[in-house]
RNA sequence: GGCGCGGUCGCCAAGUGGUUAAGGCCGAGCUCUGCAAAAGCUCUACCGCCGGUUCGACUCCGGCCCGCGCCUCCA
């Protein structure tokens, strides 16, 4: 069964399939502007994408994905980020990449093939913008930078269907003075000492130093590593519009041919109900979490439990709720033998996330063919679907706090006591720990402490 | 104002024009266990409101109420 997948453009769903003659899937993810460590939204639509990822592994081979996610670390944050720290423009970036590339290995997710950075494909963006001056889909304002003509490109707005005059208008004013019109987007930005620092390059023919406008990177890079036409572009809801409507105008004018034959676009992750702000103490890292004592694998089952084109309610509480239930999938796996019998029991699961990426409805198959306990055991079909889903049991549930001194001590008496079958002293010790926020779990040579955890 | 999405069990969240409306978490009862935990069994919804279409709607259409997102550089 093919995997069908919702087409923002074309608004339905349709098949996915490599188009060029190698068989290879060219497939490109809008990715994170390394200015600042990622939050749990960013994550959820990397999450999301990198179970697509899987799946087109698993349908098409290993060898026939070509994914690239590129690195935004050239924008007005980038360089306002490192402005008010006083530190180079790359030092900044390089740093949050890092810790993004952490981030990503602890949640599981397989890098991409490229993951190519705005500022490593200046040449390219350069090209690209005198190619569409060339054209006379961009045009030089007399402050210097460069803007795309929307009014070239009449299928300006078909992906966001949005008419220009539909803009709310309040805020396209800004530097409305040098466009042509307001609705005109900047390809190239001339350098301004005083904003831009020591960040600037030679711009397209005819122009000055400066940096190129955000949108021209991913037209750029996608046509550079995966051609003028690609097979998938993806992003979260919140690019459809301005950035992919600009990057098919770009990519278009200038290729001459489609640009990507299949958009999708993940929701938001909403935290308590409401987009995450830090104002509103709704805003949550991966560390945030991690230091509440959650694990990323939770965070990433969590986030799999709603359906990516749909808004999803995170709260702790379901956090908590994914923590739990990684733990009964993990005793399932102990519970599996090995070599299992190979006749896909778990396939329902694998037809649910190929059937538009319903992964809270694969989580579901999975759960109840767990519970269906008549069956044969097959951990290899278990064992597929866990790596489409990308949940890697072998990672360390929540590391358990460590217990302060006066809690041990409590619970070495308790111990004493319960091998002296003195009871009523250890019923009260056990007591004790209770109030004080601790579990005492008794094994048979031994216990563990676990904080009572808190929502 | 324009465009779009959603309101299903305490929480999270699938789903279908017509047998018992998935699943996870939490909770309750029972079994087991000195106690607790783990494990096992059992239990918990008529689908925002009002109309309409239909033999029949939670599922289709219309209206209303409520919530959320995007509208030039936010995944």
């Amino acid at each position: 069964m093919p995997i069908q997948l919702f087409d923002s453009l074309e608004r339905r769903l349709k098949p996915l399939a490599p188009s060029h003659p190698d068989g290879v899937f060219r497939f490109y993810n809008c990715g994170l502007t390394v200015y600042a460590p990622g939050h749990i939204g960013n994550f959820r639509t990397f999450v999301v994408n990198d179970v697509l990822r899987r799946l087109l592994e698993l349908e098409f081979g290993k060898d026939k994905v070509k994914h690239v996610r590129n690195l935004t670390d050239v924008d007005d944050r980038t360089i306002g980020q490192a402005k008010k720290e006083n530190r180079g423009l790359a030092e900044i970036t390089q740093h949050w990449t890092k810790i993004f590339h952490q981030d990503c290995a602890a949640l599981n997710l397989l890098p991409p093939h490229a993951e190519p950075t705005a500022t490593g494909y200046i040449r390219e963006q350069v090209n690209m913008i005198e190619c569409l001056m060339e054209k006379g889909n961009a045009y030089r304002a007399p402050d210097g930078s460069v803007y795309f003509k929307i009014a070239s490109f009449p299928g300006y707005g078909a992906l966001s269907r949005i008419q220009e005059r539909e803009l709310q208008v309040t805020n396209a004013i800004a530097d409305a003075d040098h466009k042509d019109s307001v609705s005109d987007f900047a390809l190239w930005k001339v350098y301004k000492p005083e904003e831009d620092g020591a960040v600037k390059w030679t711009g397209p023919g005819g122009t000055g130093e400066g940096r190129p406008g955000w949108h021209i990177e991913c037209s750029a890079m996608s046509k550079s590593i995966l051609g003028d036409t690609i097979d998938l572009h993806t992003g979260g809801v919140d690019l459809l519009f301005p950035h992919h409507e600009n990057e098919i105008a770009q990519s278009q004018c200038c290729n001459g041919t489609t640009f990507a034959r299949h958009w999708y676009h993940s929701e938001h992750l909403l935290v308590d109900g409401k987009k995450m702000s830090k104002s509103l103490g709704n805003y949550y890292t991966l560390g945030d979490l991690v230091a509440k004592g959650y694990s990323p694998m939770a965070v990433r089952l969590a986030l799999l439990m709603g359906h990516p084109r749909k808004q999803l309610n995170f709260t702790l509480d379901s956090l908590h709720a994914a923590e739990s239930a990684l733990a009964n999938l993990r005793a399932h796996r102990a519970s599996l033998a090995t070599a299992g019998a190979a006749h896909e029991a778990f396939a329902p699961v694998l037809a649910m996330l190929q059937d538009d990426l319903n992964t809270p409805g694969a989580l579901g198959a999975l759960f109840t063919i767990i519970n269906r306990k008549d069956g044969e055991p097959d951990a290899a079909s278990f064992d597929r679907v866990m790596f489409a889903l990308g949940l890697d049991l072998q990672k360390p549930a929540a590391p358990a706090a460590a217990a302060p001194g006066a809690i041990t001590a409590l619970a070495e008496k308790r111990w004493a006591a319960k091998q002296a079958r003195d009871f009523a002293a250890a019923d009260a010790l056990r007591k004790e720990l209770t109030a004080a926020g601790w579990a005492m779990l008794d094994g048979k040579d031994g216990y563990r402490l676990e904080p009572v955890m808190k929502k």
